[in-house]
DNA sequence: ATGGTAGAAACTCTA
């Protein structure tokens, strides 16, 4: 039986609920990593997404960050935060589903490069690599996924000379989100063909959306014993055309 | 040209 899991920053989950629950009943993934939620904890939806067929685990503050974990079935032996790594910014959520372990992460954008959210984003990557090698010994079935905030290759960008040596694009973060590879997983997303100049974000400024100027930096990986499963990758750019629509678009993957 | 838009919250910060 296939099994489908996914990722959407949807920037705001008070604004965007009612555009999730029209694509929970549309798509019925068995598990979703949601990032920018920006609420505390009690006003998570909870009602709303249990009548939607969902259970969740949620971690959020005000304003800012958030995340959560939806499932069809138990999400079991759920931990938060990156060990090791003290940090009241909630941007890391994992729990099992159906056997198969789950990190659902919202990586610091880092703002510019050579800022103090620049060097705080590569130290949380290095935190990040530290506790992913740890996992993948502990949970062979391991997905790791959401906004990573980086374009790991040219590909991904809809003009990389435009784009060197940016925030998102920079050489440091590319070669952290190449370490992650190196641990043992794959790119779920380049694993299928995709049309060249698909994104998953694009600048909510200047029709950014319209003239398809984005990037690719939402991602699922999974890990090597995963990887031999897979049978497809998409970005689903539908929701991006709405009207109010989050910055980004969700991304999913499915496992045979 | 260093802009612009969106969200939350509070007249600014973050992305």
């Amino acid at each position: 039986m296939a099994w489908t899991v996914a990722s959407w920053n949807v920037n705001s989950l008070k604004v965007r609920l009612p555009q999730l629950l029209e694509w929970l009943a549309h798509h019925r993934p068995d598990a979703v990593a949601l990032q920018e939620t920006k609420l505390e904890d009690d006003k998570f939806p909870a009602l709303e997404l249990a009548a939607a067929g969902y259970q969740v685990v949620f971690a959020g503050q005000k304003t800012y960050n958030g995340v959560a974990l939806l499932a069809r079935d138990p999400i079991e032996a759920c931990a938060y935060g990156l060990p090791d790594f003290a940090d009241e910014q909630k941007r890391v959520l994992s729990g099992t589903v159906n056997g198969i372990r789950v990190i659902d992460l919202y990586v610091p954008n880092g703002q510019s490069v050579g800022s103090e959210k620049y060097a705080y984003k590569l130290n949380w990557l290095a935190a990040l690599e530290r506790w992913l090698e740890q996992e993948l010994r502990q949970y062979p079935n391991l997905v790791v996924l959401g906004d990573f905030n980086i374009a790991p290759a040219d590909e991904d960008v809809h003009d990389p000379w435009e784009w060197e040596g940016q925030v998102l694009f920079s050489e440091p973060e590319k070669a952290a989100f190449h370490k992650l590879i190196e641990l043992g997983f794959v790119d779920s997303f380049r694993r299928f063909p995709h049309p060249p100049k698909t994104f998953s974000w694009w600048d909510y400024r200047l029709n950014a959306f319209k003239r398809n100027r984005g990037l690719r930096i939402d991602h699922i990986l999974v890990s090597k014993a995963l990887a031999a499963r897979l049978s497809g990758s998409l970005i689903d750019v539908a929701p991006r055309t709405l009207e109010r629509p989050s910055d980004h678009a969700p991304v999913l993957t499915t496992i045979d």
